[in-house]
Formats: structure tokens, C-alpha cells, sequence
DNA sequence: ATTTATGCAAATCGTTTGCAAACCT
DNA sequence: AGGTTTGCAAACGATTTGCATAAAT
């Protein structure tokens, strides 16, 4: 899904949330749009300073609740953020270096996510949760940092 | 691993990155190895109220540089802390309850676990990245949470 | 007109840090 | 003694919130 797709479905997600898309909305979904990889606030704000932080906070807890941004935790610094799955086709995980923190996305053959789906609803049912989705991380060293040193 | 052997593996991690293994220290390790779950630097003061606040970050942190205790993080809130795989012989993952935010362990077949990582090594080879480990999360709601409402 | 979104500045809260006293070896 | 750990209180920094103004419907 690209271009005015995404903010087609964007503003409907919205609306049946009983929210508008407005300017600076639209805003965070581009840019997120723009990225291959998920996002800090900080890093929003360089892309297009027009938004006020606060709101940057506020619009995307507002995207997230009607499932168009998807909030993601790294480690202990700050969250990131990315467009929703479904908003991308595009399921997949993340790489995340242990000493500087970048983030990269990849994903698994197909088959494989299945599999993993199964034995995690399994595991699930047994402890009584309800399924809503799985966070799959890896975590190493990134090319920038062992090249640095070691 | 139990008892007093947990505390002649701890201490001598953190001796081998030329750390003490003091009393606070001990006692962290104590709580952590007393619970089923991560737990969060309040719940461990809760049980143990003789260790200053700053004194759990400043051990969690040696800790944790020693490969004696994990940080983990959940979502957005605050961070939770468990005794290393190493140290439990467990291999496990976590479930995550999207609304209270509890955390409950789980484990998966061997085999799956296997195959697993295999996955994730290709991923990271082709990224560049050199692996240290991964995470799992099953994100979902928890029994208390569905039985309160829907 | 009325509701909702915005931006600023101030507040919040988990976490970190400076420093002097207590502790080890 | 010499270096480390501790506890307190103050500082930090990402995130949240109160409030008055500006859009949106």
C-alpha cells in the first residue's frame, strides 16, 4: 500500500475511531511512510519541524489507538514508532544493535512465520491469554559497530 | 541452578569483570531467583525495603554488565529485571498482557527453539549484524483482564 | 456555535548522578 | 590507607498535561 492509499486508509481508520485526520496527522503517516525502519519522535521532528513535539505525542497515541502506527520498544531508551502492519503488507521484525541502538527491519519466509504463529497460540491458550500478535527481536551488533571496534 | 550454587555462579561472574558480590547485591540476585516473572525495580523493593532505590538501578546495572541478571522491557512502562538464561538453565519468552501489562514466562519445544534461531541467524547474516541473542514476546490479554470485561 | 486539535510551558515520573559517609580488603 | 559501595537528595530527560488559542465540522 503506498501513496494516497495509505492516507486513504489512514483517514478511515480514523474516522471509525471517531477522529479526524488533520494536518499534522497526515504529517506523522508520511513521514513514517518514508522510513524503512521504525522511528524515534526526535528523529520525526528533524524530518518535518511544522509539528510541535507535544503534538507529535499526542497524534501518535491517537494513530496507534485506531491501529494506523505501531508503537515499538527497543530497549531501555526511547520508543520508535512505525506505520501499522496492515497499513504496509509487510510483516516483519527487527534487528536492534546492542551497543548503539539503530534499529533495521527483516522478515522470515513465510512458512516459518506459521509455524511460529501456531506454537505461540499453543503456548498462549495453555496460559490463558488471548492472542493479539507476537514481537519478535534480534538482538547484535550492527556492521557500524564492530567495524568501530571488534 | 539453585540455591547456593546461584550464588557461586553470580559471584564469580561479576568477579571475572572485577565486581563485588555485596550484600545488596546478593539480595537482588535473592528476589530475582524468588520469582516466576521479571520483576520491576518497585516490586523488588516492595519485598525488599532495606535497599535504597538508586543503590537497585546501580546493582541491576553491574548486574546486568556481569551476565547475571536480564533487563527487560516490555512496552512503554518501566523496565523489569529477571536472573540471566544461564543462571536459570530456562530458556524462555514472555507474555505480555497489552492492557495490565503483566508478564508471565513461557517456552517453546526445543526443536521449534532450534529451528529458531537458525531463522534469525540467516536474518542477521544478511543484515550484517553479529547476534547476541533474541526476543520473543506474545503480546495479548491476560486471564484477569478478559474475565473483568469482554 | 460547539467540539476537537494545537502549541507553549510547566509538571510528571522512572531513572541517573554528585557527594560525603560507610564498607571492604 | 586506598579504592568501592552506599544512601540521600538533587538533576535528568522522555513523555504527559493544563490552558488559552486556532481549526474543523
Amino acid at each position: 500500500m503506498t501513496g494516497a492509499d495509505l492516507h486513504v486508509t489512514a483517514a478511515a481508520r480514523l474516522r471509525a475511531d471517531g477522529q479526524r485526520y488533520t494536518s499534522n496527522r497526515k504529517v506523522l503517516v508520511e513521514v513514517l511512510s518514508g522510513s524503512d525502519r521504525p522511528l524515534t519522535i526526535h528523529e520525526i521532528l528533524d524530518r518535518r519541524s511544522e509539528v510541535a513535539q507535544s503534538s507529535a505525542y499526542r497524534n501518535l497515541a491517537v494513530l496507534e489507538r485506531a491501529g494506523v502506527v505501531h508503537r515499538v520498544v527497543t530497549h531501555d531508551e526511547f520508543a520508535r514508532y512505525e506505520l501499522a502492519e496492515e497499513l504496509t503488507d509487510h510483516h516483519h521484525h527487527h534487528l536492534v544493535c546492542s551497543e548503539c541502538g539503530a534499529v533495521a527491519d527483516f522478515s522470515m519466509p513465510e512458512g516459518f512465520e506459521e509455524r511460529l504463529d501456531a506454537e505461540l497460540e499453543k503456548a498462549a491458550r495453555r496460559a490463558g491469554f488471548a492472542t493479539e500478535g507476537h514481537r519478535l527481536d534480534l538482538v547484535g551488533r550492527c556492521r557500524n559497530c564492530r567495524d568501530a571496534r571488534g
